[in-house]
RNA sequence: GCGGGAGUGGCGGAAUUGGCAGACGCACCAGACUUAGGAUCUGGCGGGUAACCGUGGGGGUUCAAGUCCCUUCUCCCGCACCA
């Protein structure tokens, strides 16, 4: 028998045929434990690149073994489909967003399907359709009667080229995350998620979730910023108006020598209104509102400011401090008030040194004394409290308790814990996203639309147009409503919702996609959830991966879920390079997975992905290496096809009894080889180290035909290629699949159980050690399996090549390590 | 500046608990089969004639270090006036 690898018949019948029956389909059942396998859907762009194949087959070995191995697997895929590229494409050739997105997503599904990935379509959730978005504006009213949506004005950072506003997190070094284009600030109306309210938790569960690479736990920290500290009532000299400073080192507030508020503070205009500093200090704001934000928040930026001739009192002192105004200090974090401490602050020494302020000394060293004259940078570690009354001689991280304690005894401050996230903007005034379901009534105000009027259609009758402008300003049919309580004329809101709002709960829609009564039922969330692994790249670390975790903790406040953490493990995966960058049009090094497909088949494109580095890592795309995989297929291949007569000859079982060398050896490589590819995919997800463990035993197996000739033991050789598909098969399901069939097996080999190893086809008759002189290899020993310390000393101290190993130096000791070596210490 | 990760053959990578560094694959070299080979098979493949030397550099612990400790360099990623 000599049938080619012909991996372009075999890949369309195989799919088919899982289509046909369903195999990938899945319910609730009590029979068996349940296992959530999820990939991050990807948004429709046309194509599949090489990250989604690299994500997406990471995940099907996953969902495969986790089947194998006798889970109820769940493993979903949909289309995160609303978003600005579809409105580009519209204005740039003329397709409606909703046809474009509808053939992307038809074309990739098709792409994805010539994969052969294990998904269950049936559950396929499309965030851009009515079926889906209802759920997303129901789930935003849920939010709103809560009080965790509410509107406000604020000033907004606005990607002028998106003509959009963007959330905090969308905004990277002061430009816009998807264009690049600077963003601007802007006053605006818009609406908002309290996430602020569950900044504590996100941050607290963070412990709970030990699955998560610590990389992006720190990154998520960070981005939550707690840190504990005081709200000090400085109060204006000359009005005593109130104006708190926020500070994490009122231990140095003996040390404060001015007082520096954002040039945005309400109490700027009040403090200088109608005196000689007026006009200098409104030039002042205006230049530095007129700076980009890029530059704003830059490193580089010269720390400026000036005195607006007002002044305040320290509370601990009574002292007065001159008041300045700065671009350092920013209006939206604390209190967008700061106070000078420029001996233990190196922001406020260098403006102090900038600006001839004086520098008091409050924390001294150990054993030095400093002078504010002499420094010549700020003191920010720990010391002795000095020039403090009252607290002189203290240790000063003993006096932060003490002062705390002292101010708020005499009400002259408070403790807070201030967080740097901000609430969740999610207005976008843009066309292709989920209409915000609120009507404004001139009678009544802002009122949500009920629940049975949803969804919140978003209309077809729209212009595109490249001013920037939001098309749905330009529908007829959609502005215009009647008011839900009053039923008098009045206008829907015109801004949709950020993407990330669709993408933080379709893992809940996958559990149950088709209802139409619910966003989902309970039950059967709770059957599903949590993800057991979530897989895709680390760059939505933040985004992405905190507003699902916000979305699922207000869910499981509001009783619809049980889960309180929607990812239980997280895989980041590494990029895929070309030429050692990432690959994109620009730099022309695009590999399309469709030709790799086309020329070599899924099953080899998926070998190489998988084989080339381990999932975390980077990896870089080698078209040679590609065809080492081809290589490899078509090896397994041939040993299957050219040995199906012995391999249907051979028994089901195989008579452990009397197998010669050979067989033994087979065996064991075999044994060997399960052992290894289960450990490898189930503990570690090393799935590189799989694959060449299962090139080893394909070796083994060369190697036992020629070493007996072709006359091998058909029991063996059965068990051995059936061991070595099953193996396979999450990694390559197709060849395998047709490869067991041709064996004669009934049933797909992707519903037959994971394969088990005898622990007695692993054991050897003798093992190799090795004979170390000083730790350097001097000779090689067979020796039996069990000997022991002492017996492996003995037999070395017997040995005929003991003065050939010493050269006839003294023996100091000698060190065993049972099954491993022994190592001669010698003088 | 702060935080995280990584440096191993010509290349991708392995070494899981301190125990033979370089598994597996790519590339390369030689041979076999062949009209032919960009197919397949066999063998070789860190450096050095060798003793030996080799996991970014230097130091240390240990019978034994890619692995542990100290120190230093380089690269990548994230954050960055957050008071």
């Amino acid at each position: 028998m000599n049938v080619k690898y012909d991996f372009k018949s075999l890949e369309p019948k195989w799919q088919k045929y899982w289509e046909e029956k369903g195999i990938y389909r899945v319910t609730e059942r009590s029979d068996k434990r349940e296992y959530y396998c999820l990939e991050m859907f990807p948004y429709p762009s046309g194509n599949l690149h090489m990250g989604h194949v690299r994500n997406y087959s990471i995940g099907d070995v996953v969902a495969r073994f986790k089947t194998m191995e006798g889970y109820n697997v769940l493993h979903p895929m949909g289309w995160d489909s609303f978003g600005l590229p579809a409105e580009n494409a519209a204005i740039q050739r003329g397709v409606h967003p909703s046809v474009w997105t509808k053939d992307n997503i038809a074309n990739m599904k098709r792409q994805l399907k010539s994969m052969g990935i294990s998904y269950d379509w049936e559950r396929e959730a499309t965030t851009c359709l009515p079926d889906y978005y209802k759920w997303t504006q129901w789930l935003f009213l849920q939010l709103y009667k809560n009080g965790l949506a509410y509107k406000k004005k604020a000033a907004v950072n606005w990607c002028p080229s998106c003509a959009t506003v963007l959330a905090n997190e969308q905004v990277v070094e002061g430009a816009c995350e998807r264009c690049g284009t600077t963003v601007d600030k802007k006053d605006l109306e818009q609406w908002f998620f309290k996430i602020t309210d569950y900044a504590q938790r996100l941050l607290d569960d963070l412990e709970k979730l030990p699955g998560w690479p610590e990389k992006v736990k720190t990154m998520q920290k960070n981005w939550i910023g707690r840190s504990e500290g005081v709200e000090v009532q400085f109060k204006a000299a000359a009005t005593g108006d109130p104006l708190p400073v926020f500070t994490t080192r009122h231990d140095t507030i003996f040390g404060v020598t001015y007082m520096v508020l954002a040039p945005e503070h309400p109490m700027v205009e009040k403090l200088t209104a109608g005196t000689p500093y007026e006009a200098e200090v409104k030039a002042f704001i205006r230049k530095v509102q007129q700076l980009s934000n890029v530059d704003r928040t830059s490193n580089e930026l010269e720390k400026e400011g000036m005195f607006i001739g007002a002044y305040a009192v320290n509370p601990m002192t009574g002292e007065e401090v001159p008041i300045w105004i700065t671009n350092y200090v920013i209006m939206d974090y604390g209190t967008g008030a700061v106070m000078g401490v420029p001996a233990h602050d190196s922001r406020d020494f260098d403006f102090a040194k900038k600006y001839g302020l004086p520098i008091k000394p409050v924390i001294s060293p150990p054993g030095e004394k400093l002078s504010g004259e002499t420094m010549s940078e700020a003191y920010v570690e720990s010391g002795i409290m000095i020039n403090s009354p009252g607290f002189d001689g203290m240790a000063n991280e003993e006096a932060m308790t003490a002062i705390a304690d002292y101010m708020e005894e005499k009400g002259l401050g408070k403790r807070v814990i201030n967080y740097r996230l901000r609430d969740w903007l999610i207005s976008r005034q843009r066309y292709w996203g989920a209409p915000i379901p609120i009507v404004y009534c001139d009678k009544c105000g802002i009122v949500p639309v009920p629940d049975d009027q949803l969804p919140v259609i978003l209309p077809l009758d729209v212009e595109f147009k490249p001013n920037g402008e939001s098309p749905l300003k330009t529908s007829p049919t959609f502005r215009e409503t009647a008011c839900p309580k009053c039923g008098e004329r009045a206008e829907r809101e015109l801004d949709t919702m950020d993407t990330f709002v669709c993408s933080s709960w379709y893992f809940l829609r996958y559990c149950d996609p088709k209802n139409s009564e619910q966003a989902f039922a309970k039950e059967k969330a709770d059957y599903w959830m949590n993800v057991d692994q979530y897989i895709g790249g680390v760059e939505h670390a933040i985004l992405h991966l905190m507003y699902a975790r916000f979305f699922v903790k207000v869910l499981h406040d509001l009783g619809l879920v049980s889960a309180e953490e929607p990812f239980e493990n997280l895989l980041t995966q590494g990029m895929v390079l070309k030429d050692g960058s990432k690959m994109s049009k620009s730099k022309g090094n695009v590999v399309s997975p469709e030709d790799i497909i086309n020329q070599y088949g899924a099953d080899t494109a998926r070998m190489f992905i998988l084989f080339a580095a381990p999932p975390e890592r980077d990896l870089e795309w080698n078209d040679a290496a590609v065809e080492g995989c081809y290589r490899f297929l078509n090896r397994v291949w041939r040993l299957v096809v050219s040995n199906l007569e012995i391999i249907k000859k051979g028994q089901e079982t195989v008579d452990t009894g009397l197998f010669t060398k050979e067989e033994k050896d087979v065996r064991r490589a075999v044994h060997q080889g399960v052992k290894k590819v289960t450990e490898d995919i189930s503990q570690r997800f090393n799935f590189n180290t799989a694959i060449s463990a299962i090139m080893e035993m394909v070796n083994a197996m060369y190697d036992y035909r020629e070493k007996t000739a072709g006359k091998v033991n058909p029991s063996v050789f059965r068990e051995a290629a059936e061991k070595l598909l099953l193996l396979l098969a999450p990694f390559a399901p197709h060849i395998t699949e047709e490869l067991w069939h041709l064996m004669g097996k009934e049933g797909s080999i992707h519903q037959a159980a994971w394969p088990t190893y005898e622990a007695e086809a692993l054991k050897q008759d003798l093992i190799n050690i090795v004979v170390q002189v000083n730790g350097k290899v001097r000779d090689h020993l067979d020796v039996a399996p069990d000997l022991d310390g002492e017996g492996m000393k003995e037999l070395v101290l017997a040995s005929a090549k003991l003065p050939q190993w010493t050269g006839g130096k003294n023996i100091v000791k000698i060190i065993t390590v049972p099954k491993k070596l022994v190592n001669i210490v010698i003088k």
